[in-house]
DNA sequence: GTTTGATTTAACCAACTGGTCAAAGTTAAG
DNA sequence: CTTAACTTTGACCAGTTGGTTAAATCAAAC
């Protein structure tokens, strides 16, 4: 059975070590307190991962891939660019939505061990280049503004993350600390970071609000 | 004595706190590190700061009111709107790009403690409701597009601070891991979000690189 | 029912960490 | 010189933390 009911413990302790790497990160996180969240012993904490960076290498891995998800497919779809950017935006806009605490977690721990993203990213085909060369492309066909490529890109991301990872920070200042107003802020931004990218880089084209 | 050559060891103090801080962040700082850093006996960094807390305290406002500079001054000047938010953009990202590592810090420490940062924004004079008002106002005069003033509040902050935020990631995946490249790709950005901004919301013009 | 291997547990440990304390050193004033 | 206040130090402490170990439990195979 140790193939199939591999879901029990050691289910329970990645899910658990999970919620709690994320929300105190490696250095904050305390294997009692995993073991707690996953009710069990902490000696069967380290049977099952054998210390704490193991543990959490396995947790950062999957959470890392997971933002790294399907998005290739409606990248290089045969629709029209605007479209593709504007899915693009807005299924990455929505995945955050689900895991709001995934950006200042990756980004508190991309900090701090730098190297090990290293490996990471190494490891996985993630692939910059050619999303880099298909936004040439599109340039070359004058559908959208001459600019450097990874501009463009880490805008489309800075854009689509920034509100999340500086949360408690612009909730407070511009939302009056209202969580619900800051969250359907964000449900609206799918569509205002779409628009304001495009009015930006479309060539000859203004888009408007809800047009 | 005790008010004149304050520099001394307090001063010294502070510097290393900083260092060390910023770099590792409230949990991944050590006491020790900091004594070391500056020089000193750990007993000796109880003395002139009871705890780790209040330590910490002082340096994280320190670095928090540094990154709200003197900027209202620009953006309340006469000049047109348009060179006010690119002398805000060129000016913001200079800051950025003398401390590369309040972004990473800040985010960090926001997210793990909001309830302090409360405490900071109101003890401090940060209005951001006139400069969303003085937003509005631009938007009544026709020289820029309607949109959620704090849409563009938070792009706009977004767009500078996530290059260098989450900059291990982006130097590794669209930059060979080159520091320098990537240090002068940062700074041609302050031209170039200042076109990608200028270009979305201004009424009726398209800003072309170098003009 | 006994053997065998994987799971689970309680008790324990060494290293580290923030913090304390009493004593010693330093400085300026009386 | 003496006093008194401020600085600085080395030694120490109690609590925490990641990690270990030996024994107990359990489940299936024989």
């Amino acid at each position: 059975m140790s193939e199939i009911n591999k879901d029990s413990t050691e289910e329970k302790i990645l899910h658990a070590a999970q919620t709690v790497f994320i929300q105190k990160g490696m250095d904050g996180a305390r294997m009692q307190e995993i073991a707690n969240e996953a009710k069990i012993n902490k000696a069967l904490l380290h049977y099952y991962f054998r210390n704490k960076q193991k543990l959490f290498e396995a947790i950062f891995s999957k959470v890392f891939n997971q933002i790294f998800p399907d998005i290739r497919s409606l990248i290089f779809s045969e629709k029209p660019f605007e479209e593709r950017l504007g899915a693009f935006v807005e299924r990455y806009i929505d995945l955050l939505l689900k895991n709001p605490f995934l950006p200042a977690f990756i980004l508190k721990e991309i900090n701090r061990d730098p190297d090990f993203l290293a490996s990471l990213i190494k490891k996985q085909g993630i692939n910059p280049e050619e999303i880099l060369q298909m936004i040439e492309q599109e340039m070359e066909a004058e559908t959208i503004c001459r600019m450097d490529p990874r501009d463009l890109m880490i805008n489309i991301l800075g854009l689509s993350i920034f509100p999340f990872a500086a949360r408690p920070l612009m909730q407070m200042m511009f939302f009056n600390n209202s969580k619900k107003e800051y969250n359907e802020f964000l449900i609206k931004r799918k569509e205002s970071v779409k628009i304001f990218i495009l009015n930006s880089i479309l060539v000859n084209k203004k888009q408007m609000p809800g047009g």
